[in-house]
Order: C-alpha cells, then structure tokens, then sequence
DNA sequence: GTCTATACACAGATAGAC
DNA sequence: GTCTATCTGTGTATAGAC
C-alpha cells in the first residue's frame, strides 16, 4: 500500500467530508440548508485552521475569523454557539472521523507484523489526508472541557494499545525479540505524531509521506525483530 | 553515564536557577534587591508553568497568576514588563541555559556512535531537569514575535544538524549502514521530544528518564548499524 | 518593593432589521 | 440566512498611596 492507493479508497471530496461534518453536528446549527452550510462550514473550518495553527486558537479572535470567512460577527454565530463549540466540533469530529476509518481499514487476518506495518501505515496517511486537524486536535486539547478532553486522551490511548497488543502478538508468535511492548508503543507513536505536527519542515524538505513510512517501518522492524 | 550521575555533574539548586535567570535579565526587572528577586522569581516563574501547561499560556491571565503567587497585580508588574515579555525571558533563557550546558558537556573525542549515545542521553537528562520549560517551549512557540521564534527554529534545527553529522561521521567510519541520516535525525529528535511533551504518561507508568533513554538507544542503533 | 484602585481596550456574544 | 449595531465582561496595564 502507498499512499496514491490508499487515497483512492478513502479519500472524499472537502463537499463530502463537510457534508458529514454537517449532518454529524446538525443540531448545533441554525441553518437548515445543507448546501449553504456545507460550503459556509468548509470556508470556517478551513479559515479556523489557517488562523489557529498558525497563532493558536486562543489568540485567535472571532473578529478575525469573520474577516478571514467573509461573514460577519452575527453569520458566523449561526454556524457557531461558541467559540469553545468550535474547538469542541473540530475534536469530535475528527475524532468520528478516525474511528470509521480505522474500523474499515484494519484488517485482522494478517500476521501481528504485517498488521503493525499496515496500521502505521493506515495513521500516517489519515494523518496526513486530514493534517491540520490533527495538528490543531494534538495543540489544543488544552482548551476542552474535562468530559472532552477525556475522550481525546481515549483515542490517543486507544492506538497505543493496539500497537502494543500487536507487538506482544508479534513476541508471542516469534515474529519478534522480547521486547518491552509498552515503551515501544510509545515511541512508535510519537513517530507517528511527528509527521503532522511538524509538517512544515517535511514539505520544505520535500519529503513524501511515503517515504517517511518506509523510514518509520525499518526503524521498528529492526527494533522488534531479532 | 546514568541520570543520577548526569545530576552530580550539572545540577543546581532552584536558588541557583533563577539567580542566573535575574542576573541575565536584570535590566528587564525594577527590582535591584537580589535576594528577594530570586524568590519572587522562582514563585513566578513556577505558577506560570503551572497555569499555562496546563491550559495554555494564553488561557492563563495575569490576575490567575498573581493570585497564584500571592502577589498583588502591581507587584508582578515590577518583574515583567508585560504578559508578553514573561514568554519572551522563558524562550530565551532555556535557551541560553541550553546552550551553556551543551556546549561543556558534548565532547569531541569519541567515536560517532558514542557521541551520538552522549547526545541523546545528554538532552533526555537536561529536559528532565527542566521539564516544564521545555514543554511551555514547545507549546507556547507560536507566541513569539517573528525574531524570537526564529532563534527557536534555530536551536531546533542546531541539535537535528548536530545528529545528522553524527550519523553521517558513523557511516564514513563504518559503523554505521548507509542511511538516510537526515530522516533519520529528525526521526530521533521526535523520540527525544516525546520524553518530555507526554512526561505525564510516562509518570504514571513509573517509566525512569534511564529506562527510557536505553530503549531510544537499542531503537536507535539498530536501525544505524549493521 | 508592594499594595489598591482604576483606566482602557477589546474580546465574545446577542438583538433585531433586512 | 446574513447583516449592523450594541452590550457586557474581563484581561492587560498603570498611577499613586504606603
């Protein structure tokens, strides 16, 4: 799997992605005509992104965001009960997000290596398809509410987990040395976390997710195997 | 060389800490009296990593902060001249503290893979010794007017290009395969940094900063060597 | 050196016209 | 559904007494 084919599997148009962001969170907004709000969400969103990664989401004002969107003070407020609804959407979503993917993708009968491989892979390209929310979901997880930031702290142990299970399969099935899984995992993820959160520097370097996979995939065989 | 022993070599007392803080910033604060700057100082300094690695350095306002340190509004103005300036003298003074620190301890006479182990090893123990201001350096970036996060990019990239000509020296000498060492640096410095952005995890698991720095070692030589 | 009291700006949020 | 106008709270910052 590279990424060029894995995109053709998942990948959806911002229309689509929007459109289910919009019918997910409906009662939360007033507008009833999904055509308009599909496409005033998409400028928002996008908007919300460009601002907030850039200065973070507390420094950025509403203010801004409506001049940044075109909208005024009181369109947007159609869109948004609060500021922190915003950062609350954006979380959630992408956190529904993640869990339909992966639930699809995942695929349980291969071997504990093959299936570790694939899963790495699987992060690194979701991760990259949907880039500045998960930058903005790993900066500011601060700004939740307890209830919330629970559930992100869930999802962020939830792929520790599975890499660590997979890794005792692999120790189990001789696959790979013994090894301490948990750490391993650890790392494995701050790997995985790496790509996003300093994107930038990966595209002046013109580095390809691809190749960074391949770099990430060695860099653990070699760790876990004998 | 081990934590404990790392500690014998560099490690001050909070006392120490903040009088060299006040003495390089000391044209910054109004207060001439060194003794009870020293101590205002540190309870500043603390409660802000408090607040703001907790819910960010915007998020935490300066009446938190003075309720914090039980300091009244006016007095905290006579060590910062703005909110601003307190995120600036952080960035900057781990900055020069780093450098201090790194320049007498990186030695020049051993092998590349040595020196590379030294590395890691020295910047996993300095960022434990001052975990808090390396993680509100890391987060709180985005602060900084565009030439201080320039010398913050700087010093980021500084310790990377020192890694990658480590790793290049290693496969000159052979000890090393060939490689992709610029990747390969920065995939290090990720597993350098998660130490201390998930300190917490990390904590609760009881996992030692000695425990961890083997692990990124065995990680990181098996993927360099042969 | 530290306090109290206060100025001032600006953020988030809403009401009501169109 | 979107705008303009406006309210209200609160954050940063300072002046001046002690």
């Amino acid at each position: 799997m590279n990424f060029k084919s894995f995109c053709k599997q998942v990948k959806q148009s911002a229309e689509e992605l929007y459109a289910e962001l919009y019918l997910q969170h409906q009662q939360q907004f007033s507008i009833r005509n999904q055509r308009i709000a599909v496409k005033k969400l998409q400028k928002i969103f996008e908007a919300t992104f460009q601002l907030a990664n850039e200065k973070g989401f507390q420094a950025m004002t509403l203010r801004q965001l409506a001049t940044a969107t075109k909208m005024s003070m009181g369109g947007l407020y159609a869109y948004i009960h609060s500021k922190d609804d915003l950062a609350q959407i954006i979380h959630s979503f992408l956190n529904h997000y993640c869990e339909e993917r992966f639930s699809t993708l995942v695929s349980n009968d291969l071997s504990p290596k093959e299936e570790l491989i694939n899963l790495i892979r699987i992060h690194l390209y979701l991760s990259e398809l949907m880039q500045p929310w998960f930058y903005f979901a790993y900066m500011e997880t601060k700004n939740l509410s307890k209830k919330h930031k629970a559930t992100a702290i869930n999802s962020e142990l939830w792929m520790e987990n599975k890499l660590q299970k997979l890794i005792e399969s692999g120790i189990k099935t001789k696959q790979f040395k013994e090894n301490n899984s948990q750490i391993i995992a650890s790392l494995i993820k701050a790997l995985l976390q790496d790509w996003y959160l300093k994107r930038w520097k990966y595209k002046k370097r013109k580095t390809s997710v691809d190749t960074y996979a391949k770099q990430v995939e060695e860099m653990v065989l070699r760790t876990l195997e004998n």
